[in-house]
DNA sequence: CGGGATTAGTTGTATGAATGAACTTAAGGC
DNA sequence: GCCTTAAGTTCATTCATACAACTAATCCCG
């Protein structure tokens, strides 16, 4: 029974968690009668849900604004700062990085430690995530941690793991919640759900993207990873593997891992591949020759996957992220050709080719925002203990 | 705003869809005491919905079965026969079809018409279905009819339309309602639903495998077809253009449909393709050397489109439907061994390719169960008016 | 054949969440 | 200083579900 009853408490949860909502996705700061007028429930019903959110901490009544009009002034309603915070953490093939945001979207702490992950122990590298997670969780001892989540680069089974599969990493077969828990208590305390890194920062690319949030999110980094965003929900697939777009198989019967990916521009560019994307894209912006070869050719077989993705879910537009951002001068144009030659619905809705909007690396956001969802969906859970009236 | 606010009629709706799917889904027949238990609801409130649903002939009671153990006998519930209904309607390459389904899934009528409507006159075809459809309605005269739904092969706006491209029939942009409208009183008042023909068969089928409603569903008729299909729901993308897999691009840069569709195989054959996907299977039954090249060579392809579309959406089960249904027995290998030789996640989740279960000419069944659909999600909205108490 | 056990379904009261209308509070405008 | 305007609160009402006690209908067993 997928399902379940309806009762009466869902009624409350549904609202709270409606009214919860309304005012952290908006832009101002909304008074209760604006919530009202914006939910449809009543004043009354706005205000008594408004006040169990201010008393358990969720949301706070900023001062009173200068009156600009007639009538009582409104008391404007904000997401509180420093009370609950989310922690998102990422381990990839270049770095590791910890993010705390509170409920409002802001950073409260960030840590990013470059390095090179390729053929790396899980161990190790995860004890050296531990740490940063603790010196993140110290540097923000007066929040309430609402809860962690980590991006990994590959197959992760969605929420407890193990990690399946991350090819770039080497890894295969990780059990990383438990590793972490023996390395951090915060982690311990708050095990970190799991996820791939390109679902969760196309999670938060559709949190910069609110207005319009149904697109394909294609992250180039060492490998090719793609997520499908759906009115800002992620495809994620039953295990949490969907997205692995780097293994489509192109014209010549390879992976565009292997013919689109970083290395591999960069050799048909004539460079090696410890150079970087940024040596790439600087040569290519110089106007050499090769370098704009080798991302054109590059752009025309992601073009040709995309096109697939598109005709096969209706998806038309695409967000470039990682180093395909910083390519995306070049790139956007062979994509956006293969696009219109090859997409069946173009003459009704044009394909469109943007770069990424979110913050820099997105999955650390990505991974919290899923954290400060959980919350936003079951308020009541959240809720700080009210203190006992005498 | 897309969650909206709850009130208290809400509850009752959902509750009362609860009830209602509860009964209909289940294969025996339960007793209100079956409901309670399996919703979680309590036997008052159960009850209470439960004559609220029979009361407006949404449901029936049985005849009291012969009590098996001790205790007061249980009034097993049902589906009515006969009371609400819906009808589905398909324009196809070489069929109109057209089936009335009650409530309880079972066929009040049918009509299939075959002809070759290849680059025909939607005018005329359409007009030639809305007899069709107005014979079923006289037929079916006894019940009310809840709503219709038309499947069309091709590209076309979930819901009301128009129909952008059906590159098979060569119609493009043809404002399928209102030329229906204009034909047939029945559809004038119960404006049909369109919806693409694979995105319903694969409804169908959904409704056939209802223990595992996620799978790949691929539709080989003269085009190729299919439907994503995630724990139950169809994936038609924003505006019901998904699953054009047929214009995937496959290796040698030719649509899939151009080198494993039905015309395809049967030139590769050294066929005709007017001879027609049984005589293609019937040669390849009988050994014959050049069949079986051909049907392997194209399920070499299709698995090749299937293993990019398993990477992408982490959906490990395909469905064979159509004509590759009628092949399965030849297909079913190359495609497998296609799907495990480049599926990332295979060692975990092996691949499975299965025949579709469904009724022949699904999207039939699946065009009425959509109708269906949305009377058992808002069943207030169907209810019969109960006639005043004197 | 009659009482007890067992299960189905009903009745009536209690709970709790939202509503709606009247009310209070706090400003501006003339 | 009084009127208007708008925000927010109070309180009686409504309505769907929960809970518990009850009636109904059957089997089992002595």
């Amino acid at each position: 029974m997928r399902p379940t009853a309806a009762r009466q408490g869902s009624l409350r949860e549904h609202n709270l968690g409606l009214v919860l909502r309304t005012v952290l996705e908006s832009d101002a700061s909304p008074s209760r009668a604006d919530v009202a007028a914006a939910t449809g429930l009543t004043k009354a019903t706005v205000s008594a849900l408004v006040d169990r959110l201010v008393a358990g901490g969720l949301l706070a009544e900023l001062a009173p604004a200068p009156a600009l009009r007639a009538g009582r002034p409104a008391v404007p309603l904000a997401a509180p700062v420093g009370t609950v915070a989310a922690l998102g953490a990422e381990v990839n093939v270049d770095y590791l990085g910890v993010r705390v945001l509170d409920l409002s979207g802001a950073v409260l702490h960030e840590r990013l430690v470059h390095g090179d992950y390729r053929s790396s122990d899980p161990a190790t590298v995860l004890a050296r995530l531990a740490g940063l997670v603790d010196e993140a969780a110290a540097a923000t001892s007066g929040t309430r941690l609402a809860g962690t989540a980590l991006a990994l680069p590959g197959l992760v089974d969605r929420g407890v793991g193990p990690l399946r599969l991350a090819p770039n990493l080497g890894w295969r077969d990780v059990d990383v919640v438990t590793l972490l828990a023996a390395s951090s208590d915060v982690l311990a305390a708050h095990p970190p759900a799991l996820a791939n890194e390109a679902d969760l920062a196309a999670r938060a690319e559709a949190a910069a993207r609110r207005e319009d949030p149904t697109f394909v999110y294609v992250s180039g980094e060492v490998g090719i990873g793609a997520a499908m965003v759906l009115d800002g929900r992620i495809l994620a697939g039953r295990h949490g593997w969907a997205g692995e777009l780097g293994h489509t198989l192109v014209a010549d019967g390879r992976p565009l891992e292997a013919v689109a990916g970083q290395d591999a521009m960069l050799r048909a560019a004539g460079m090696e591949p410890v150079a970087g994307i940024d040596a790439l894209a600087a040569a290519a912006d110089d106007g050499d020759e090769a370098a704009l070869r080798a991302i054109a050719a590059a752009g025309e077989l992601l073009g040709h996957a995309l096109a697939n993705v598109v005709n096969l879910l209706d998806i038309s537009d695409v967000v470039l992220g990682g180093s395909y951002a910083r390519l995306a001068s070049h790139l956007r144009e062979p994509v956006l050709a293969a696009l219109g030659a090859h997409v069946l619905a173009a003459p009704w809705a044009p394909p469109t080719v943007d770069v990424a909007r979110a913050a820099s690396v997105p999955a650390l956001d990505g991974a919290a925002l899923t954290v400060l969802a959980g919350v936003i969906d079951d308020p009541s859970g959240w809720l700080a203990p009210e203190v006992a009236s005498p």
